[in-house]
DNA sequence: GTCCAGGTCGCGC
DNA sequence: GCGCGACATGGA
């Protein structure tokens, strides 16, 4: 089965899809030529398909493989997720005017980049933030793989692929299990008492993706999350398309370290007030200034 | 063995 | 509000 969605006018589907690594962390997964990025997805209907995405000139090709046929509902879940994760609503007008001001700048707005690849659910997304804290990239594609393979569905009987796990299948097992067996380490606690908060319903993730929502609300939401520190919550508003606040961890301090201090790190308050004459876009400015 | 990784929490002051 | 040790794991 193929669905095809309208592409908005400037779009570059190898930029969104690798500018950001999550296309590297399952249940993401792509060929070597990045001509499509591939991924197992639950609906909500409990149907589980595979997804093969493609760019052909002005239109993103879906190609769903499935056994049965989808429904009409199916089928619009996974355009709505696919629109989401490439953020099509997204208007970066005011993002490429500025570039367009800076001689640093000029290729994003020639070669149409700044959409960075999300997930479908903001769940995932802050699953896969508190991976990347304190610990190497190569420990983070680990930690996510042995979590989505120990705890998601595999979408066939010979097949090595998985959803990504649900907030339920989290809490089907225990923390030791997470811990020792997942190899999450002391982050266990938070990813479990996540899924537990959203089972529960003490959070409602999803209701953050409104852009009408203050970011301001969102933040007090976020820092309520434990394992969502400073950088965890800029990580996050930029996956919700918020970009001011700015991620300010080891690899941010390395960059700005050899590229404007000449090597001998300013204090953190002074980190804070770089690209400041970004405004709104400072995580953008600080991504692809890299 | 020790140190650190795209940090954060909880405590004491 | 700020400083500091603890935290799981694996690679250098």
């Amino acid at each position: 089965m193929k669905k095809v969605i309208e592409l908005p006018e400037k779009f570059n589907f190898k930029a969104a899809t690798t500018d950001h690594g999550w296309y590297m962390l399952p249940p993401f997964h792509s060929n070597d030529d990045m001509s499509a990025l591939n991924r197992v997805e639950k609906l909500s209907t409990g149907k589980i398909v595979m997804l093969h995405i493609k760019q052909d000139n002005a239109k993103l090709i879906i190609e769903i493989e499935d056994k049965k046929t989808l429904t009409n509902k199916e089928s619009e879940e996974i355009i709505r997720k696919i629109s989401w994760m490439y953020r099509l609503d997204e208007d970066y007008s005011a993002f490429y005017k500025m570039c367009a001001d800076n001689k640093d700048m000029q290729e994003i707005v020639t070669e149409n980049r700044g959409r960075l690849l999300r997930s479908p659910s903001i769940f995932e997304d802050i699953v896969k933030t508190i991976l990347t804290t304190n610990t190497t990239w190569s420990r983070t594609i680990s930690m996510t793989t042995n979590f989505v393979t120990l705890l998601g569905e595999r979408y066939s009987d010979d097949s090595g692929l998985f959803t990504f796990p649900t907030p339920e299948a989290v809490l089907k097992k225990d923390r030791d299990f997470l811990n020792q067996t997942v190899k999450l380490g002391y982050r266990s606690d938070y990813i479990y008492e996540l899924a537990l908060n959203i089972v529960n319903g003490v959070y409602d993730l999803d209701v953050l993706k409104n852009p009408e929502i203050s970011t301001e609300d969102v933040v007090l939401k976020m820092k309520k999350i434990k394992g969502v520190g400073p950088y965890a919550l800029s990580n996050i508003l930029m996956l919700l398309g918020r970009y001011d606040y700015l991620p300010v961890d080891s690899e941010f301090k390395k960059h700005v370290k050899n590229k404007y201090f000449s090597g001998e790190l300013p204090p953190n308050a002074q980190l804070h007030q770089l690209y400041k004459e970004w405004g709104e876009y400072k995580f953008l400015a600080y991504w692809f200034d890299r």
